[in-house]
DNA sequence: CGTAGCCTTGATGGTGATCAAGCCAAGTGG
DNA sequence: CCACTTGGCTTGATCACCATCAAGGCTACG
């Protein structure tokens, strides 16, 4: 299967962040459980591994556990049309992954990179949950935030023009590696174009085209095709806020 | 303002309905508070009525209180481009609208119809919710069940053909009133064309059109502009799955 | 009856999906 | 170390689809 059972007592436990619901933490993310609480949870929970592009669950299947990432990528989507996947989700260290709907998983799971994460069984967290208003509390806050992303990503797809669509996609990344207080101006795609064309809605060559306008645009410079850095936001932004058609038309480029 | 207040202490209370996340209820909606609870949120919170067309909150907006809508329709929307507008969601009774982030709201909100809801201020919640873990998991519940409408809604968007966003978002309305228990087979439409066009991505003219293939497909018939009828269920669907062009040729429409 | 807003219908052009071929990188076996 | 293969990525051409502009209905309300 590719997955390790390697319970190592030893590890802090689960940890989840998300932004405050009242307090304004100025856009950075809480750490929601205590030291205490993360060594309550691990010893209910057991820590796995799972290789690249192997399968954590699948839709309808019965939601025995709920996960929460330690290191890599997951994607979550949903298959539609015997070749078709719609990609729902991206997910990162410290979220959650397979919330149930009446004890069914509503999207199926796969690692995109190697993955490791803690598996919490459902039939303990429920009735720790109903007795730790803190516990349950800190799950409010991770669905507003997944609620919020899942919201941006819907405004991503009605996006017209494909450059503006990758542009926002860039900096929804870079959005992300921001709060968890990772290197600042490289972003890194862990993820492939086909994921991404999954994710935003289009074929994988017009994802292609798309990071190679904004590329000539002077937005972003590519070191290699995993890595990208942001050259100029301010380009960046004007790219993902465009709805207009061709808002540098191709033939005349500022003749000089 | 357009707004009225009119507490009335003989209300049953804030009514909130959402799908289990563990047990299995077959589709059914669950009432997710008992009366007496009921009784003591309607205590803190207020009734009002919101004209159609009145602005319930703005973008930005301190969050000082969260709604309950009793009857109507509400969308929440973001202003993108000084024209152009997205919708985020539209709410029915029984939904919770304004949950905030860092102490504002997220989006802006409106009355689609005429809209009653009961007003409660979060400085009250707050404290309450930390008390009392039925109310809080009542919020995780329907937060989850905003969360997968969200992606439903994202879904909906990669949907690269008209007639197939449009057929999927009668299906979500369908599956909305049956939810509610509401008349079957006749689908009402509370919000304009235009309202649809900004929720699903396209031009007002498209969704138009739309409507007209799906009703020459025989799929739908309306009775008036607002006023649907699904003459051909599996019709419907395969138009809503369907990714690929031209299901069926405009020209060669069954020679006869 | 008149006006205004919403909705529908009709043309045109731009944009991206699709098909197809070439490119690059990593892994494999000789 | 190098040929070979494989999969992902990029580039090139064509065509269907929808956004746009524009005009014509329909409905509601005064």
């Amino acid at each position: 299967m590719g997955t390790t059972n390697l319970h190592r007592p030893g590890d802090r436990g689960p940890s989840v962040t998300a932004i405050g619901l009242w307090g304004s933490s100025g856009g950075k993310r809480l750490h929601l459980l205590t030291d205490e609480k993360r060594a309550r949870l691990a010893v209910i929970s057991s820590v796995l591994r799972f290789d690249k592009g192997v399968e954590i669950y699948r839709e309808g299947d019965s939601a025995d556990a709920i996960f929460n990432i330690i290191g890599g990528v997951v994607k979550t989507y949903k298959n539609l049309d015997h070749q078709t996947k719609h990609i729902v989700a991206f997910l990162f260290p410290e979220d959650l992954v397979g919330l149930p709907e009446e004890g069914k998983y509503v999207n199926s799971a796969e690692a995109v990179t190697a993955v490791t994460a803690y598996r919490i069984p459902v039939s303990v967290l429920e009735t720790r949950l109903r007795r730790d208003p803190d516990l349950e509390f800190l799950v409010i806050c991770k669905l507003c935030q997944e609620l919020r992303e899942a919201q941006r990503h819907a405004l991503l797809l009605t996006k017209h023009h494909a450059p503006a669509k990758i542009a926002m996609f860039v900096q929804m990344l870079e959005n992300y590696q921001c709060a968890r207080g990772e290197s600042l101006e490289e972003v890194y795609l862990p993820m492939s174009r086909c994921d991404i064309a999954d994710y935003v809605g289009m074929s994988a060559e017009a994802v292609s085209r798309s990071f190679h306008a904004l590329a000539s645009r002077g937005a972003i410079v590519f070191r290699d095709r995993r890595h990208l850095k942001i050259v100029n936001r301010s380009c960046l932004e004007r790219a993902a806020a465009n709805l207009e058609p061709h808002q540098l038309p191709y033939r005349q480029q500022a003749a000089s």
